[in-house]
DNA sequence: TAAGGTTATTTGTCCAGACATAATTGGAGA
DNA sequence: TCTCCAATTATGTCTGGACAAATAACCTTA
C-alpha cells in the first residue's frame, strides 16, 4: 500500500482528534503556522488539509479568530442513486430489466411544465420494471422529450434501460430530485406486486442538458421494504 | 463585490463551458500547462480548479491521459437537512413547537439495538411535533440514551426541542440516515391531523458521539406535501 | 510476433515565500 | 465615554519551481 500524501495524513490526524473527541465542537485549535511545525510541513500543506475539513464541515474557520471545530447541524446529507442495475448486484441480488410500455402519449399537465411543452403534446412514455432476485425493486416512469432527444425515436428500450441508454446518448449535466411518499395504486400497485393503499416511495429527478429539458422520471419503490440510505458526515 | 479569486473565475469558465455543451461528456480538455498560458497564471492555480471540478464530479482526470469532461451518474445527490425550525421559516411560514410525551419508557428492540442496550431497557423517549404556519409539520418520535447523555434527565424540552438542545450540549460526530414511506395509523396519524392510510415519509437518524450512541430519531412528515428536495451537481 | 523494458507526458503533491483580506484589538481623539 | 482609525494576526490565495507517480506509447529483443 502507498503512502498516503502528507496532507492526507495530516486530515485523518485531525480528523481522529475530532472524532475521538479530543477535540470537542467549539473548541479552537492550533493556528496553521503552529500546526506546520507539529507535522513538519509548510504551512500550504497543513492549509489544505484545514481547508478541506472545513468545507466537509468538520472544522470553522474564521480570519484572525482561527479554527474551531464546529458543531455538527446535518446541514445535509449524501444519498447513493447509482444505475438500478448496479444498485441491486452490488447487494448480490440477481438483476432483471422489463419493459413494460413504450409509447407516444399526451404529456400530463405537471410533466409538460418541466418539459417546456404545452399539456396534451406528446412525447415518449416509457414503463419499466426492475427485478432484484425475481421481486420487483423499482417501477420507473419516464417521460422523454423527443424534441431535445430525437434518437430515442428509434431506440426501442426492450434490451437496455432508458437510464442507461440516455447516460450514453444524451448526458445531462443538471438534475433536481425530489422524494415523497404516496399509496400503491392501480397499475402501479399491480406492477410493483402491492395491494391498493400500501405505501410507496417515490423518488423524482428531472434532467437537464445545454440543450434544454431532457427527461422526467418517477421512480416507484414499496415503501416499506425499500430504503434510502445514507452513512454520512455532518456537512 | 469583491473580485472572486483567479481559481474560482477558472472553475467557473470551465464549468460555464461543460454546461454550455461546448464541452461533452467524454471530450478531452486542454491539460494543466496549456490552460495556465491560457488564463495566465500558474500551474497550480488551474491545478486546484481541475482538482475541485473533478472532485465535484464534473471533470475525470488521469495521469497522462489528461482531462476528460465525465459522464454524469447520478451517484450522489446532497438533501439538506436543517433544522426544522429554520426549514420551516426558510419558507416564509410561521414555526410552533410543542411537546407531545416526554417519558421513560422501555426501548422497542430496534431501538435498542442501536443504542446498544436490551430491549425493555428503559430509556428517555420524546414525543414532540413541528408546526408550520398552524399545520402539523413534522412528528419528531425520539430516544434518547441517557447513559451517554446523562444531562437530559434534567432537561424538560417543553421550550426548547431536543434537536437544538442535542446540538448545543452533546454534539454529535457520525450520523446515520434512512429514508422510508409508510402508512400513518394511530397517535402518528392524529398528530399529524391525517387519517388512517394516508402516506407518511419517514427520515430516520441514528447518531454517534465519541462516547457512543446518542440518539434515535424519526421524522414522519405527511407523505403526500412534504417533499424532500435537492437541487443539484452529479458526483 | 510477442514480451518486456524504457521514455515521455500528464497529473499529484510539496515547498518557501509573498501579498491579500477579514476581523479583532487597542489606542487616539473628540 | 464613545467613535473611529490603525496595528496585529490569522486565514486565503498565488507563484514558480521541484520531484513523485501513473501510464500510454515506443522501442528492443527473443
Amino acid at each position: 500500500m502507498p503512502d498516503p500524501a502528507p496532507y492526507q495524513r495530516i486530515k485523518d490526524t485531525l480528523l481522529e482528534r475530532v472524532h475521538s473527541g479530543l477535540w470537542q465542537p467549539g473548541d479552537s485549535i492550533p493556528g496553521e503556522q503552529q500546526l506546520a511545525l507539529d507535522f513538519n510541513c509548510a504551512r500550504s500543506t497543513v492549509h489544505r488539509a484545514l481547508r478541506e475539513l472545513a468545507e466537509e464541515g468538520v472544522l470553522e474557520r474564521k480570519r484572525k479568530t482561527g479554527t474551531r471545530v464546529a458543531y455538527p447541524t446535518g446541514r445535509s446529507l449524501a444519498l447513493d442513486i447509482s444505475l438500478v442495475e448496479d444498485e441491486i448486484k452490488a447487494t448480490g441480488a440477481s438483476y432483471q430489466y422489463q419493459l413494460l410500455e413504450r409509447k407516444l402519449a399526451p404529456l400530463p399537465p405537471t410533466v409538460a411544465a418541466h418539459l417546456n411543452r404545452a399539456p396534451g403534446e406528446e412525447a415518449l412514455h416509457l414503463l419499466c420494471l426492475h427485478y432484484a432476485d425475481r421481486h420487483p425493486y423499482q417501477l420507473e416512469d419516464r417521460w422523454i422529450d423527443p424534441q431535445t432527444v430525437p434518437e430515442a425515436r428509434e431506440e426501442g428500450f426492450d434490451k437496455i434501460g432508458p437510464n442507461p441508454w440516455l447516460l450514453r446518448n444524451v448526458p445531462w449535466t443538471e438534475a433536481e430530485h425530489v422524494i415523497s411518499a404516496d399509496l400503491a395504486t392501480g397499475a402501479v400497485a399491480s406492477a410493483l406486486g402491492l395491494k391498493e393503499g400500501e405505501p410507496i416511495l417515490i423518488v423524482e429527478r428531472r434532467t437537464w442538458n445545454a440543450k434544454g429539458p431532457v427527461t422526467t422520471v418517477r421512480f416507484h419503490h414499496p415503501g416499506r421494504t425499500h430504503r434510502l440510505r445514507s452513512a454520512f458526515a455532518p456537512r
